[in-house]
DNA sequence: GTTGAGCGTT
């Protein structure tokens, strides 16, 4: 009874499908089952993994027999600190069969537990429209593997970062939040100590919160295409510095390539007047 | 070895 998932979905008929978030990406059913077994009947534990790694995506579902169990998991599981995260227990809102699901019972449990759901701010999801095989069929289906956070651009990083504020609820959830987030916040502001003998950090690109902005000629210049005006082609400088006053009718920004910051290295001969 | 928003399979 341990291969939950891998029989596929035994009975959504009359059970409630419980999401957990936040879990470990080494958490697999089997630890879950346990804990949640003892707050309820668990019909089903199903962790999605990644089509192209197989790795655990960050959260499980976890199927309950009964509602009232399922509630009182919810409650009891939920900010319960597993393998040393805390999980975020919650019915789930969409189901495995949305379209076979009208009113069935999932959907009604979760109407049920709206009033602790409403709470969450209804995001906008930004999945990325990555179709891996969609060669030729233009079929725009679900594609939950879109969530490649590998694949994801800058602009997206930056809205997820301030929609990242919605997860009430959650009043345990403030410590450890707060840890990650000094952490975060001090990753690139200033190190505080271990810098006294030891050498200074090197500027780390990602620390600029906006590239763009910073992409100022001097900033962008390396000491290689500073010191080379004549080598290099300074078509990234010289259109940047132009750009920069909105000279180009065409604000073509949308290269698929990437950008010019990407250090085009146009000729090998940079090391000969380079240094 | 890593990651961390978000909703599911045989």
């Amino acid at each position: 009874m341990s291969h939950f998932g891998r029989s596929g979905p035994p009975d959504i008929r009359d059970t409630y499908s419980l999401l957990v978030l936040n879990i470990t990406f080494r958490t697999t059913a089997d630890d879950l089952f346990p804990l949640f077994d003892k707050y309820g009947k668990v019909v089903d534990v199903f962790i999605p993994r990644d089509r192209r790694t197989g790795d655990s995506r960050g959260f499980a579902f976890v199927r309950y027999k009964y509602q009232d169990e399922a509630h009182k998991a919810v409650e009891k599981l939920d900010g319960r600190v597993v393998d040393g995260r805390e999980i975020m227990v919650q019915f789930a809102k969409y189901g495995p069969n949305a379209e076979r699901i009208h009113k069935g019972r999932v959907s009604e449990s979760t109407s049920k537990l709206k009033s602790r759901s409403r709470s969450r701010s209804p995001r906008p999801r930004y999945r990325d429209e990555y179709k891996e095989k969609d060669y030729g069929s233009r079929s725009r289906s679900r594609e939950r593997y879109s969530r490649d956070r590998h694949h994801r651009s800058e602009r997206e990083h930056r809205y997820r970062s301030r929609s990242r504020s919605a997860s009430p609820g959650n009043r345990k959830r403030g410590r450890y939040d707060d840890e990650r987030r000094s952490r975060s916040r001090s990753y690139g502001s200033a190190s505080p100590v271990r810098n006294s003998s030891k050498s200074r950090r090197s500027p780390s690109p990602r620390r600029s919160p906006s590239p763009r902005r910073s992409l100022s000629p001097r900033m962008s210049a390396s000491p290689q295409r500073s010191a080379s005006p004549r080598t290099t082609p300074p078509r990234g400088e010289n259109v940047f510095g132009r750009n920069r006053k909105e000279r180009s009718p065409t604000p073509k920004d949308d290269s698929p390539h990437g950008r010019r910051d990407d250090s085009p290295s146009p000729s090998p001969h940079k090391s000969d007047a380079d240094e």
